[in-house]
DNA sequence: CCTATTGTCTACCAAGTGAGTTGAGTTACA
DNA sequence: TGTAACTCAACTCACTTGGTAGACAATAGG
């Protein structure tokens, strides 16, 4: 799962890519626009302001803005930027990549394999849509439509 | 990330079903093979007995094997029966779909309709390999190869 | 029936992470 | 000079993770 805080940071830019070449967006906006709480937020864009993310400007019409073109910045840039890396497991990560603990030799991990496989696939679609994509809100799941197959197992609880 | 936990009951998992029909393996194997903490092991398997993946036998000649035949167990069951979900946000879930917190309404959020594409894909891959499939470990990165692009961003520390 | 072996179960724990908040400081415009 | 912004380090506090401890229960063999 994403944190929370990736999330924030995700709507966030969205935000300022919206508003991309219209001056500095400040962070009441950007808080009460987005669902965000307002302290977490300064947090949340001081560190994208480290990162070189955004600029900020302080002041009477101070504000932050992106600090690179849309277009040049992808989703799974900011999520590797927030999390670290796409994968699922450390042993398949390419940019972050680190000996997952107490596993067999990466020679021999089978699970490793797979996760190669989702981490790729996950990073097509992620590095492929920019900030500057139009994406259309999907409607919320239907009550009516079924999950494809009933979860198989998962005999417990919850 | 899967948790530790999850990578261990995967990594269980396949170890019984390479002994599928063989009778019970026991615990201390288990571990020895695939590098588990022994306490640890115990409370992960005696939790797949409860879900009803693993039948177990105490006693001299005890141990554990699968209740399922392999064929019958695909990796996202087993992901989804450690973890709850395959999705990276509460929302994109199919199976144990939540609202995100501080979210915006469904219908608003672009973030989902990603999220929605990344879980499905996941989902194609993982629901697709079952535990009696054969999956060739692959060797480790070679350090010359490269990840396919430097990270574009990413220009602070870590 | 005794005993060694093997799984079960509840409880506990230390460290880390996640999600924020506090509060003092700095910059810039007017 | 005042005040509306952003900055930054420190702190809180509940929850999760990754285990461990130890008493208990069943089973096979002698």
């Amino acid at each position: 799962m994403l944190s929370q805080k990736t999330r924030y940071a995700i709507r966030a830019m969205q935000h300022l890519a919206d508003r991309h070449g219209q001056g500095p967006v400040q962070l009441a906006e950007i808080a009460a626009a987005q669902n965000i709480p307002v302290k977490f937020l300064t947090t949340i864009l001081s560190e994208l302001a480290r990162y070189g993310m955004v600029g900020s400007k302080r002041g009477k019409v101070g504000g932050y803005w992106l600090a690179i073109p849309p277009v040049d910045i992808t989703y799974g840039d900011l999520i590797r930027l927030m999390r670290g890396s796409l994968a699922l497991v450390p042993c398949a990560s390419r940019f972050a990549h680190e000996k997952c603990s107490h596993c067999l030799a990466e020679g021999d991990c089978r699970t490793r394999t797979l996760m190669l496989q989702v981490r790729d696939q996950t990073a097509s679609i992620l590095d492929g849509i920019r900030l500057s994509d139009r994406i259309d809100p999907l409607p919320p799941f239907a009550d009516d439509e079924a999950p494809p197959a009933a979860p198989k197992l998962h005999l417990g609880d919850e």
